[in-house]
DNA sequence: TTCGTTCATCGTCGATATGCGATAGGGTGG
DNA sequence: CCACCCTATCGCATATCGACGATGAACGAA
C-alpha cells in the first residue's frame, strides 16, 4: 500500500466502536474458543455481532477458526502494533521514557 | 462516563481518518505554531480540513489557541494515552518486554 | 474605517456505517 | 435421513460521515 495512513485509519475503524472493543476485552478475558457466547455477552442481535467479527476479522484484529460446529476467534496481536507505535509517538517522552520504538519510522 | 468503552470508541474514531492521521503526523513534525499551512499539506478544501481540525479538537487529541489572526494548533499528547494502553493489554507481551505499564488497569 | 487574511460554520449531497429480522449454509447428533 | 444448533449472509431502514462551496466572524494592517 502506498499510503501507510489508509491502513492505520483501518485499524482505528475497526476499534471505534463500543461493542468492538467490548468484543476485544472479551477475547483477552477468555483463554480458549468462545463463539456464541459473545452474543450474549455483549447484549446485541446476533446477526449484529457477526457483522462486528466480520469487521474485526477484516481488519486482522482478530482471527476466526472453524472448529467443528462452532468458529473459535481469537485474538491476533501483533495487527494494532503499528497503530500502537504511533500512538506511541505521539504520547509525549516523559510517559515512555522506558521504551522508545525508534521515533524515525514514523513520518 | 458509565462506559470507558464509548471514551475509547471516540478517541479510535478520531484516529480513523487518513486525513486527520495525516494532521497528526504534521503537528508531531512541526515543533512551532501552524494554521492555515495545514489545508496547503492536506490538499483539502479549507473548510474540509477545519472538519477534521474540529473533530480532533472534540476528541481533546489536539489543541487549538487563537493567537492573533490564526489559530494555533497544537498536540495533546496525554489524550491517547488511555487508548494507547488498551491496545498494548492486547499486544502480546513479547513485543513489550521493555515496559509493561500495569496490565490491570485495562479490564 | 476599510480592506485582506484566516478560520469557523451552514447547507447539501453522496457514501458509508449500524442495527435488526429473516434466511441460508454447514456440521453434529439422533 | 432429519432435526437441531451455530454461524454467516441478505435486505432494508435509519443514522452518521466526508467533502465541498458559500457565507459569516474576528483580527491586523494600511
Amino acid at each position: 500500500m502506498r499510503n501507510p495512513d489508509i491502513d492505520l485509519a483501518e485499524l482505528a475503524k475497526a476499534l471505534a466502536h463500543p461493542a468492538r472493543l467490548r468484543i476485544l476485552r472479551l477475547l483477552l478475558a477468555t483463554p480458549g474458543c468462545i463463539g456464541g457466547d459473545i452474543v450474549d455477552a455483549i447484549g446485541l442481535a446476533q446477526s449484529t455481532v457477526s457483522e462486528h467479527l466480520r469487521i474485526l476479522k477484516a481488519a486482522g484484529v482478530i482471527t476466526g477458526e472453524i472448529s467443528g460446529p462452532r468458529t473459535c476467534y481469537a485474538l491476533n496481536p501483533t495487527a494494532l502494533e503499528p497503530l500502537g507505535e504511533f500512538i506511541g509517538a505521539l504520547t509525549p517522552p516523559s510517559a515512555r521514557t522506558c521504551c522508545v520504538p525508534d521515533q524515525k519510522e514514523i513520518p
